[in-house]
DNA sequence: CCCTACCGAGACGCAACCGTTCCGTCTCGT
DNA sequence: ACGAGACGGAACGGTTGCGTCTCGGTAGGG
C-alpha cells in the first residue's frame, strides 16, 4: 500500500462527502476525485461504511486537550475559540451536520462519532467545569450536564446550524453569557 | 386530484425522508409506502425537488406563534416548551437535522427553510426578547442577536444533536440558566 | 535487472432509481 | 347515466452505484 494513495483517497472522501452528503456518497467520485482506481479503495477497506468509520474515526482523534489556562473564562474562552475553528474549515462545517443527522439511523456511525469525538470532548468540557468548581469559581451543586448544552450549543447553532457569520467580538461575549449561566 | 391521496403521499413522504434520508430519498419508496402509483406524485409535483420544498413549506407554516404571558419567564418557559414538544416528535427528530444538513448544499431548499422556519422563529424570538425589554426586564442594551442563539442552541444541541433524554425539570432549570445569559 | 506487489483505468453483472407511458378500473360532477 | 380524468400497477429506457475482476504499466527491493 502506497501512503500517498492512502492520503489522496483520504483527502477525496472528505471532499466527496462534503460535497454530495453521506446519502449520495460514490466510492466512483472519490476514486475519480483521487485520481485513483476502484480497486485500491476496495485493497484499503471492504465498504463504503467501513471506510466512513475508518476515515472519521482517524481524523476525530485529532481534536482532544482539555483546556487549562488557570482560569474559568480562560479555559471557556479556549475551549470555545477551539471549537470556533474547527467550525470555520468549510468542509467541517458542512461534513459534521451531514454526519450526525445520518447517526440518527445508523448505528454503527453513531457509535463511531460517539466514541470518538462526543465522548472525548464531552469529558474535556467536564473537566473544564470540574476544575472550575475545584477552584471555587463555581459552586459545588453545578449541574454539569446542563452546562455542557451551553458550552456547546449556542455556538454549534451559530456556526453550523444557522451558518450566520460572527464577528470578531463574538466569542468574548458568548463566553461572558455562558459564565453568567453556568453561574445561576 | 384526490385529497385522500395527497394526504397518503404526503405521510409517506415525510415517513421515507425520516428513515431514508433526502440524499436516498426515492419516489419509487414513497409511492411504495403510499399505496400510490408513481404517476399520482409526478401529477401533483414535477421532481423530488419540488416535491420537498413543497410539502416541507406546507408543514412549517403550522408552527408560528409569539408567547405573550407577560413575563420573560414565562415567555421564554412556553418557546422552550414548544420546541421541546415540536422535536420531540420522532419524525422531526430525524428529518430536522437531517434538511438542514442538506441545506448547506442546496440552495433552494436553504431558502425555503429560511422562509417558512428560520426567520419567522426567528423573529418570534426576537420579539419575546424586545417585549421584556419594553417592560424593563432586560437592559436596552441586550445583544439580540446574540440572546437568539441562546434560546435556540442549548436545547437543539440536547435534543437533536446529541439526542440525549430529558428529565422533567430540564426546560425549568434550562429557562433560569437562558435568563442570567440574558442579563449578563 | 528482474520479480513481485501495487498501481490507474475501466468493463462487468446486478440492483436501484428516475421520469414517462400505458393499461384497465374507479370516482366524480353533471 | 355518462364522460372526463384521476387512480393503482406495471413496464420501459437510460443512468448511476456497488463490489469484483481483468488488463497493461510501474516502482522498488534483492
Amino acid at each position: 500500500m502506497q501512503d500517498d494513495v492512502t492520503d489522496a483517497i483520504t483527502t477525496a472522501f472528505f471532499e466527496e462527502l462534503a460535497s454530495a452528503g453521506y446519502g449520495k456518497l460514490s466510492v466512483d467520485a472519490i476514486a475519480r476525485r483521487a485520481g485513483v482506481g476502484k480497486a485500491a479503495i476496495y485493497r484499503r477497506w471492504p465498504s463504503k461504511q467501513a471506510m466512513t468509520v475508518a476515515l472519521v474515526s482517524g481524523v476525530a482523534v485529532t481534536s482532544i486537550s482539555t483546556p487549562d489556562t488557570g482560569s474559568l473564562r480562560g479555559d471557556i474562552r479556549r475551549f470555545l475559540a477551539d471549537a470556533h475553528t474547527a467550525l470555520q474549515h468549510p468542509l467541517a462545517r458542512t461534513i459534521v451536520p451531514d454526519l450526525l443527522a445520518e447517526a440518527t439511523r445508523n448505528t454503527e456511525l453513531a457509535e463511531t462519532l460517539q466514541a470518538t469525538i462526543r465522548n472525548p470532548r464531552r469529558a474535556s468540557a467536564a473537566r473544564l467545569l470540574q476544575h472550575a468548581i475545584a477552584r471555587g469559581e463555581l459552586p459545588e451543586a453545578t449541574d454539569i450536564e446542563l452546562g455542557l448544552d451551553f458550552l456547546a450549543g449556542p455556538l454549534y447553532w451559530r456556526l453550523a446550524v444557522i451558518a450566520m457569520p460572527t464577528a470578531d467580538t463574538y466569542v468574548d461575549r458568548l463566553t461572558d453569557k455562558i459564565i453568567a449561566a453556568l453561574k445561576a
